[in-house]
DNA sequence: CATGAATGAGGCTTCATTCAT
DNA sequence: GATGAATGAAGCCTCATTCAT
């Protein structure tokens, strides 16, 4: 009736909420959605079971806002990195090379990722709010290539996504897969001087890519 | 496992170990570990659930079985990529792209590799058979670059194993997370131009790159 | 139930109440006592969860309110039937056959006395005000049934509560019985030629019966 | 492969499973659909709730299969009820008043079908195999009438269903709203003067009625 | 080797109710 | 008198696994 939420409550509401989220995410990103238990993550929380289905409707539910705030919570990052080189060679490197410090800074994200199209994508295909989120992460890209054509240093035949696509490819990849690739292929991705070399080779390979005609 | 079957049931035994294996295959790469149903994969079969425990010993060592096979079967089919170019540019693009068509191929395979990703490399890590399988993938490779030095076309600082990880993470990525990418941009995989476009481009990528000095 | 509301409120008080009873005998009179859901009462409401058990003390006080309620609002409704024929047999056809619409028109009410012989009566039982209801019910028949005996016309060896016994069965028994007879026969009893019909029935097999010595 | 069931194994899931229906028969008639608890009926049972899902896929199928196995027992024991007597009045008579004792002796049964009237069907609508099954509760009545109608001794204007339905009516009314009316008119069913009393009143009414020109 | 029957532990969800404000 | 938040108990169901034959 009077329209304004009350800030006492509301914050232990919004503090349950947040609560039950947090500790989804992290047990979605550890075990999957198949594999996460709804008990589990109860008993992680200062709340109980019941909460879940009170906010969240469900099982269901609760992974689909852990998706969404999770992707929502990786662009705001993403928008913060700042690349504001003029030289759109150093800049694109330097794209590449944050984007692989990022991916490495989220990796339970990227897991969540992979889980989710393990799942074919049916959970995020049905949050509206997330069609629209990928274009602020191409449209840094857009200016950098821009300029890049304009001073005729990169080739033509590449736009933002293709470039995108690739670094992704790559930064995904080092998360995602390192635990069959590093077995199959006895590599740490941990060690500190690999690791070195495998984000200067990510820059290396956009440049020498785009600047090849 | 235990003991020798009686003759004339071993052709059945290995039939049913067999039909068991290829429909694990199919059940874990759609559905992971933890959403998979013992159930289903025997309902799918010619024989019943308890054959899963005489054959395997349980869930766990079906889908160990599976994964091992499904590691097996693709280096096999790796190893039948013909790529005898003389000139290593050119045999360097064609390893990219066939290797991209083989991805293309084997999806299944690539979602059992993210599932077991999920799972930290737990059960791979315990199947020693596969802790060598890794070398093979990148023999060719050395070959072709090797060439490349000699002939001073490819830069040095690349080894085997950078330009192998370099084209499995496109690939990859590609099968593995073409739901979220697709949904968030807006692109559909599958389109025969995108696929030619995208096929290209790694060719690009890795020649671009392993050619800049 | 907890002393006088203020003045001002008791309005809204005594609206409150009554929407509650409206919604919750639709509810109850739906799914039955067990399978109606106190959330669903509470929101087809004006107010919420907590003034159920302000008002009425629980689920259980909720459901005697209904059935008192709605036993005394069918009571009202059958003594304005207007059966004032002098001819006792014309008066009786008419008691049956308006009874017979009487019933058509109160299916929720008849849902809600299912549902509390299901459950045994144990609630009604416990309505100290319903204990009497029955009188009212039979005074009109007896009247009628007098006035046959005087004329001769009625058989002598049934009262008033056998008659008004097997009107109400009859009648009940369309609207209680009507899914599973109605199937089990393929009988629609909402066609308006069948209706005709069995309502005239009522009429014959009353007279009928009262007539034969 | 035998095709021939084993019949020691048979035998207990036959026992196993009409253990679960027996049990459950009364856990619904006692409690309706949504009062009963798959939890009570796996108690009173031999073997545990697990086998309800194995044998019944859930409380659904269970309550589903309770009401097929109830409404076929009650056709066969009526076919057992012998009214062989060649005066159609007598036989009607009979008839009737063997109805009424059958209702009386099927008390569960009668619970049940109001149960699922109150569920307006839903359940029994999605048991085939019942759909036929009203058919021989009216062959006899049709004989009978067949009979009377040939000595000119029965009205004309009434088919076995008319007739079947009037006695449903009395004799199910007795047994499901028998807590209710009996509360508010303070009758008691079960006295034996009262019973035998009611069981003669629905062979006058029949007779009455049909013997009314 | 094969089968149908059986199982216990634990999964997700829903209920009526109460609390703090 | 009213509200949203919270709750514990209990509900139905599903899982991988094993047993008897």
């Amino acid at each position: 009736m009077t329209g304004e939420p009350r800030p006492e409550l509301q914050r232990d509401a919004e503090r349950t909420r947040a609560d039950l989220l947090a500790v989804a995410t992290e047990v979605f990103a550890e075990s999957g959605y198949s594999g996460a238990r709804v008990d589990e993550i109860a008993e992680r929380t200062r709340t109980t079971k019941r909460m879940i289905y009170y906010y969240f409707g469900g099982k269901e539910g609760l992974y689909m806002a852990v998706l969404e705030s999770a992707y929502r919570g990786i662009r705001e990052a993403e928008q913060r990195l700042q690349v504001d080189h003029v030289d759109p060679v150093v800049a694109i490197r330097n794209l590449a090379e944050l984007t692989f410090d990022h991916h490495l800074d989220h990796q339970a994200f990227i897991r969540l990722v992979a889980i989710e199209n393990i799942h074919r994508g049916e959970y995020i295909g049905r949050i509206d709010s997330l069609r629209t989120l990928g274009q602020p992460a191409t449209s840094l890209l857009d200016e950098i290539l821009a300029r890049g054509h304009e001073q005729g240093v990169f080739r033509a035949d590449v736009d933002a996504l293709d470039v995108h696509l690739l670094i992704s490819s790559y930064c995904v990849f080092q998360v995602a897969n390192r635990y069959t690739f590093g077995f199959l292929f006895d590599v740490d991705f941990t060690e500190t001087t690999r690791r070195a070399h495998l984000r200067r080779m990510i820059g290396d390979v956009v440049v020498g890519w785009l600047t090849t005609h």
